[in-house]
DNA sequence: CCGCCATATGACAGCGCTGTCGCTTTTGTC
DNA sequence: GACAAAAGCGACAGCGCTGTCATATGGCGG
């Protein structure tokens, strides 16, 4: 523990503590050789201000705090998408002097509020990030904004107020359903996510705008649900596949599912991407690992986290347009052009 | 951001400042009926100690740092890694009133080391929980311990010294061996990893020792080398099936190889595990999305991290044998019991 | 050469908490 | 009932920093 103080700092360039604490902040009103010397004097001593004290002569606490939902209480490849938040984030705070609380919560738990509650009044961090799908859970946030905490949310889904941080689900699950048909593929499935999640709406009604756009019409026997999970992919894949006219295309609202898709078509001996096109969304790392490597939509997660990140430091506004990180189409190996009719 | 300091509270129960810092750290010589109106007043105003003032005056900072390689440097899959060191170490933070630092390095990264230093330097943790990699690198852990920074490492090889926590590869490849054995297997097969991994030559003495307990002769033929890639568990593969008397079964000292091991099944047309069972070790997120999901051992990554933040927070010393972590064998499909010989 | 203002610097009082120490009760002992 | 020991409680001085305000210094116009 570095005991340094801005005491020893200021005795030892021979000026008063307050000077020291202009040149460590920036602040005006120092003479040029003043703050050389002062400079010195940090490095020569290796001085690291104390953020408590800090802290509590400023009233802040340079703290952001990233709420997510457990990834245990997930299937587990969710992990990347914990993962990439924490990256994102952690870029803005570690550029800014600002520390990253994680604060896992399991919205299935009733005891989540309390801790989230508790984890903010206890470490008051300056602002909180709430990841999807907690940011569209109206308790969750109604539990952060009594807080008095400043809140960014990810992905809340439609019609949000405050401030957030999207992606435009809608517009790339259109952007994926015309890339499928730009293959050729006329029968394109669509397995939808769990009905909580609200980005699932967006997702679906982004392939029917891809679907119309490539003039196709929409076969209600396409459409089959899903919970999210491997084992939906799977079921759904076992649905689809046994129908009298297959698609030839699935695009599955997430990874998760498209896995369990492949999984499935391995079993029914229908081969991917020659027979069946699989295409998923959220590009879970899963996504590059399995075999066929899955044709995916990727969400910014990294750079909305960094972005809402800023926000919070920086205490930016963002007009709307500023906060909605355009999604990318990965194209692996799960898709290819429509060769033959079945 | 609550208001309310020590002093409202102690208005409000009519004593000292003083007394409200006994009751709220649970001191002793405070009078029962103090006490209690005390606490009713800290419920009435919901007082929350400040923790910057606190950290200041006990020079505590109530913070613990857990540093793992950066996820993105890896091999995707270690994420599941990362987010298991997380919970099980934040599990074991915020049950005392702790707070986590997560900081992910590159160790390809020169300038990892500066930023390991100027974290601990800037953030100030009361310990640091190394994870594997990093701890068993030479100068990651002299930059910790030069911070003169409480560190506890994980799995930190052979002949570590200072606090470690660790799980026993050796016991936990014997049990594996041994559940092979129990379900009939008299032909096991092992495919070594790389020679630089320091767990391989505890699991393989671990595997000869399930041999061994089981009344099975060790034959050197059954031993084939791997790098622990894929690729080195396809060839490992190819070689054993291709033995006069190929084994019924093949431990894999790791997932990955394990996984080729599965790959070359395939293509040879052998039916796992119909006729032949395949199990590896560590339980990467990978080992449940192929097909058969693997039977491996899984590292008690949580288990371990949460066993590593009691260690920091509650000043334990610990013997060897508390911090030895039982590994757990999961058991999926890719294993079978021994149905007809070869 | 004086006054005036902008610039540069320092003294000092907190921020909200805990540690030390001293004072006042209570409790225990014979 | 006297007296020591222990328990209960409070005053107050920091912890290391920043904000405020006072003071010192230098430059410049008249």
């Amino acid at each position: 523990m570095s005991k340094i103080t801005i005491t020893d700092v200021a005795r030892r360039a021979n000026v008063s503590i307050k000077t020291v604490s202009r040149v460590v902040n920036g602040e005006p009103n120092v003479r040029d050789g003043t703050r050389e010397r002062v400079q010195q004097a940090i490095l020569d001593l290796d001085y690291r201000p104390n953020p408590s004290a800090r802290s509590l002569a400023t009233q802040r606490s340079y703290l952001v705090a990233l709420i997510y939902d457990d990834p245990d209480a997930y299937e587990a490849p969710s992990c990347g998408y914990v993962v990439n938040l924490q990256q994102g984030l952690l870029a803005a705070c570690n550029a800014r002097g600002f520390d990253l609380l994680i604060h896992p919560a399991n919205y299935r738990d009733p005891k989540a509020l309390a801790s989230i509650g508790k984890m903010i009044a206890h470490a008051r961090p300056e602002g909180v990030v709430l990841a999807a799908p907690l940011s569209n859970m109206p308790d969750v946030v109604a539990t952060v904004e009594d807080s008095g905490t400043r809140l960014i949310r990810l992905s809340p889904g439609p019609c949000a107020t405050g401030q957030f941080v999207e992606t435009d689900d809608a517009e790339a699950a259109q952007a994926m359903t015309s890339y499928l048909a730009s293959l050729g593929h006329r029968r394109i499935a669509f397995v939808r996510g769990h009905a909580k999640h609200a980005a699932v709406q967006q997702r679906l009604s982004g392939y029917k705008a891809g679907l119309r756009a490539a003039g196709l019409d929409l076969d209600p026997a396409l459409i089959v649900d899903g919970d999210n999970s491997i084992a939906s992919g799977e079921n759904a894949a076992a649905q689809l596949l046994a129908l009298e006219q297959p698609p030839t295309a699935v695009f599955a609202a997430n990874d998760d599912m498209a896995a369990g898709i492949l999984r499935t078509a391995s079993r029914f001996g229908v081969s991917v991407p020659e027979q069946l096109s699989v295409a998923g969304f959220d590009d879970i790392s899963l996504a590059q690992q399995i075999y066929p490597a899955l044709t995916t939509v990727r969400q910014p997660l990294g750079a909305m986290a960094e972005r809402a990140g800023e926000m919070i430091i920086d205490d930016l506004q963002g007009t709307r347009g500023d906060n909605v990180i355009p999604a990318e189409i990965v194209v692996r190996e799960s898709t290819a052009p429509l060769t033959r009719q079945h």
